[in-house]
RNA sequence: GUCCCCAUCGUCUAGUUGGUCCAGGACGUCGGCCUCUCACGCCGAUAACAGGGGUUCGAGUCCCCUUGGGGACGCCA
């Protein structure tokens, strides 16, 4: 049989890095199978879930170009299915209702804590006889009592669990509405999934999901259970640990295969390799190569992967998303250079498509002021005749680039015999508003000869008012 | 508390039938070179097998215990 897997999210948030990371595996490992990789939207839980969590958790495994073969499909809409075999379970008496109040259970629970033993329904509605008057009653999965729950997991390996651990949980609600322990083992069922990969967090469900599934008479899936992702304290991951929202890394500034290199790695090896492209993370991924340990997430890591694709990436397609960012903060792009050649300059000291945006703006805007300290630094009464004999010379330069631009550069330091960057710094504080930008033949050759030279006027002007 | 899972540098990890590992790579950090700024690049340094018992000629690699961490224990998923 031919490998099916899937990625199902629950819409009550945003899609973290946590679940990109399964959803990436388990499309990995569809890809590398030449299986076929299935979305399901997991909205049972009517009071939580969200259209806005659903469009934003597509809109990241689209950013992320993570592409489902099936789906999406919707639990909501399949509830039918899920009372006909409820009812069949009910038929077989593998599964019975539940009367007991939601305040006599909190009274159990209670009172198994004081007694420090685990929580657990102790099954007082087993054999019970009679409905009782008043209670809408649940429906329980009448968990066997004996023996234990074996299986193998593909990352893990062999994971025991006794069946005394595990009481009889419910599989429909007072309202008649089925729950997720119910309704994942249907649809992984009904869709065929040969291979279940998720979150470490679900391992203990998996003993009870494999109990339903044999009452159903269904074939058992393969189990892959990927360790959590902590943050840098050491607990679960979660928004005290700065951006954990797919999205957000997009308004970061951060690539989408950097992300996906990061979280790869993030977990999984092949020896000591570091940058995988799409093609080889398909090619090289194994289940097996998961490592069991959780780990904890590290952004300076994922920032140098960024900076790495940044600078190795092809530069169009930079400048396509380089774009987003300056329509995302509505620059106007037509006065300046080509973002392509923005992105060659700017390539190597951008770690983000946003820093190299706020490194830019100056070839497409006037800055409002001068970096105070380059002023101090830089714009001393001696830069005065610096930056009037480059308003000289520039004026008269021919051809208006990098080559010529940097001979009068160098020539102005020999005749004036000063050092280049006596020269460099007053002019590029001049021109870009501040003591850093790319080197300043090419500064100035994408920012034109008519900028320069009124950047140069104003700074003259600054520098006059300022040593009245 | 009970059950399940896990344990190599600060972080991600290599280490796949125990020996060639006084433990390798990457990020970070710290030095240095390059240099018109900031970077890039290059060179070098730093730092780990949680602890204790076994098994064995030999253990990071196998077993047990301790400790530590994570997860689960919902009419959430």
């Amino acid at each position: 049989m031919s490998v099916k897997t899937r990625f199902a999210p629950s819409p009550t948030g945003y899609l973290h890095v946590g679940g990109a990371r399964t959803a990436l595996y388990s499309w990995l490992y569809a890809k590398k199978t030449n299986g076929r990789f299935v979305l399901r939207i997991e909205d049972t839980d009517r009071e939580r879930s969200t259209q806005e969590s659903i469009d934003v958790i597509m809109q990241g495994m689209s950013w992320l170009g993570l592409d489902f073969d099936e789906g999406p499909f919707y639990q909501t809409q399949r509830f039918e299915r899920y009372g006909e075999l409820i009812q069949s379970l009910l038929d077989q008496d593998k599964a019975y209702y539940c009367y007991c109040s939601r305040d006599e259970l909190d009274a159990l629970r209670k009172q198994q804590m004081e007694q420090k033993i685990k929580p657990r329904y102790d099954g007082r509605c087993r054999h019970r006889q009679q409905p009782r008057e008043g209670i809408d009653p649940v429906v329980r999965f009448r968990n066997p009592e004996h023996g234990e729950v074996v299986f193998e997991d593909l990352i893990r390996g062999t994971i025991a669990v006794s069946n005394q651990e595990l009481d009889d949980l419910i599989i429909a609600r007072s309202d008649g509405t089925p729950t997720y322990n119910f309704t994942v083992v249907v649809d992984d069922m009904d869709m065929n999934i040969t291979h279940v990969i998720r979150g470490d967090d679900h391992i203990n469900n998996t003993p009870r999901q494999i109990n339903i599934l044999r009452a159903l008479g269904a074939e058992l899936p393969n189990y892959a259970h990927v360790p959590m992702i902590l943050g840098s304290d050491g607990a679960r991951l979660s928004k005290r640990h700065g951006a954990v929202s797919v999205l957000q890394y997009r308004e970061q500034g951060y690539l989408p295969k950097a992300l996906l290199n990061y979280l790869v790695r993030l977990g999984w090896s092949h020896g000591d390799q570091e940058v995988f492209s799409i093609e080889e993370m398909t090619e090289l991924f194994e289940l097996s190569n998961v490592n069991r340990a959780a780990s904890t997430f590290n952004s300076e890591k994922l920032l140098w992967l960024n900076h790495h694709y940044i600078k190795h990436d092809d530069p169009e397609q930079l400048a396509n998303q380089l774009f987003w960012h300056f329509q995302k903060n509505e620059v106007d792009i037509e006065s300046g250079p080509p973002l392509v050649d923005v992105v060659k300059v700017l390539r190597e000291r951008s770690k983000t498509l946003v820093e190299m945006m706020e490194m830019s703006l100056f070839f497409y805007a006037d800055f409002e002021s001068y970096d105070e300290k380059a002023v101090k630094k830089q714009f001393k009464p001696e830069a005065l005749e610096v930056l009037q004999a480059l308003l000289e010379q520039f004026s008269a330069v021919e051809a208006w680039e990098g080559e010529s631009l940097h001979h009068v550069v160098t020539g102005l330091a020999e005749s004036m015999q000063k050092k280049m960057g006596e020269i460099a710094q007053p002019l590029r504080v001049a021109i870009a508003g501040r003591a850093v930008s790319p080197p300043i033949d090419a500064t100035l050759e994408l920012l034109g000869r008519q900028k320069t030279l009124q950047r140069l006027e104003r700074a003259i002007k600054f520098i006059e008012q300022k040593n009245l």
